[in-house]
DNA sequence: TGATTTCTATACGATCTCGCATAAAAATGA
DNA sequence: TCATTTTTATGCGAGATCGTATAGAAATCA
C-alpha cells in the first residue's frame, strides 16, 4: 500500500542529508556551521532544508538523534557476539578510535563528547540530548560487561565510557592513531587485568 | 625601573579582562561568542580588547594559554605536598570536579575541553595548544603518580587524565555532583586499588 | 601651562547570517 | 490535457557581526 503522494516526490535521501550535515556540524560545530554551508554540504538549498528538518537548531538536534540512536544499536549488536570481557572492552575502544579517527581532513572525534557538549552550557535542549547520549553510552557499556562477567559492570562502565570520551578529545587535538591506541591498551589492561 | 609610561595609563586589570572573556568564552564557546559579548563581559569596549589582545581569536588563544599555565602550576603544586598515590588520585579528580561544577548559571566544564577542542578541527593553531595542553596534564600527572610511588606512572596517568577530559564533559551534560565523584571513586580504586 | 602620548568612546561600512516570500518545476489524479 | 499538490530555486530584508577609522579623554614630560 505505497501510499503515492500527490505532489512532487522528494530529489533527495533525508537520512544521507542528515549525514552529510552531521559531518559538516562534527567539524565547525553548531555555532561555527552556517545554513549556507549545510546547503553546500546537503546539495540542498536553504528552503528544502527548512522544510525537510526546520530551522538550524532542529536539523541539529536530528544529528544528534541519529547519531544516538546508531551508537546504541551499535553497543547493542556487539553484545549479540558473546565475547571475553577482554575482547569486549578492547572492541569498544577500538571501534570509537575508528569512528574518531574518520574526517574528511583530519580526525574529528565525536559530534557529541566534541561539539554538542559546547553547546550544551546555553541550550538546555542539547543539554539533555547529551545526557541521554552519555546514560545511553554508560548503561549499554554496562549490560556489556555484566554479560561478559564483570564484577563491577558498572563502575567500570563508567570508565570505559570516560576513556572514549578522552579519545575523542585527543583524537580532535590531533594525537595518532599509536598514542590513541595506547590509551585503549592501558585501560584494556586495567580493566581485564587486575582481578577481572 | 618602572619606566613611567607616556601616555594615558590603562584603566583595567589585563588579567582580570582575560579572566572574564574566558569565562564567556567558556560558557559559549569560541563561534558562540560575539565581540559584544566579550565587551560587555569584560567592560572594555571593542576597541580596546582590540588594543589589548588583537582581534577575537588572539583573544581566545590568550584564554587558552592562560588556563594551560595556570593547571600546569596548579598540578605541580600539587607535588610539594607528597601525598600518597591514593590520596594524589583523588586530589586532581576532585580538583578537576570543582573547576568543572562552577560556572555562572550551571556547570560549565573546562574552557580547553568543552571548546578549544571543538574549534581544534578548523583552526591548527587552536589544535596545537589543545595537544600542548593535553601534554601537560599527561606529563604533570604522571610525574606526581611517579613521585607517589606508581609501578606504570604513565599508562595510570594517561587514564587519569582521560577521566578529567569525561568529568568535563559529563558536567557539561548537566551531572550532578554526586554522579562525578562516583565516576572519580571508580578511578581512584581501579589505580590505587588493585596491585598499587 | 602646553605638547605629546596613550587609552577610551562613538560611529560606520562591509560582510555574513537567517528565515521567509514568491516563483518555477515536477509529479500525480481526474 | 488540465488542475492540484508538493518540492525546488531565486531573491529579499532585517538584523547581527567584525574590524577599524575618527574623535574625545586622561595622564606624563617639558
Amino acid at each position: 500500500m505505497e501510499s503515492k503522494v500527490r505532489g512532487r516526490p522528494r530529489s533527495f535521501d533525508p537520512d544521507e542529508a542528515l549525514q552529510r550535515a552531521t559531518d559538516r556540524f562534527r567539524t565547525y560545530g553548531f555555532a561555527g556551521t552556517s545554513l549556507d554551508e549545510l546547503s553546500e554540504a546537503t546539495g540542498l538549498k536553504r528552503p528544502s532544508l527548512a522544510a525537510a528538518f526546520g530551522d538550524k537548531r532542529a536539523l541539529y538536534v536530528a544529528a544528534i538523534d541519529r547519531l544516538t540512536a546508531r551508537v546504541d544499536r551499535q553497543l547493542v549488536r556487539l553484545g549479540e557476539a558473546r565475547l571475553p570481557l577482554r575482547d569486549v572492552v578492547e572492541r569498544i575502544l577500538l571501534g570509537g578510535i575508528n569512528l574518531y579517527m574518520t574526517g574528511s581532513d583530519g580526525p574529528e572525534g565525536c559530534l557529541i563528547i566534541n561539539t554538542a557538549a559546547t553547546q550544551a552550557a546555553s541550550d538546555p535542549q542539547v543539554r539533555e540530548k547529551v545526557a541521554a547520549f552519555l546514560a545511553v553510552e554508560d548503561t549499554r557499556i554496562a549490560e556489556l560487561l555484566a554479560a561478559a562477567g564483570s564484577r563491577a559492570p558498572e563502575a567500570q562502565g563508567r570508565l570505559v565510557a570516560s576513556i572514549l570520551h578522552s579519545l575523542s578529545v585527543r583524537a580532535r587535538g590531533g594525537a595518532p592513531r599509536e598514542e590513541l591506541e595506547q590509551v585503549a591498551r592501558d585501560c584494556v589492561d586495567l580493566i581485564a587485568g587486575a582481578g577481572n
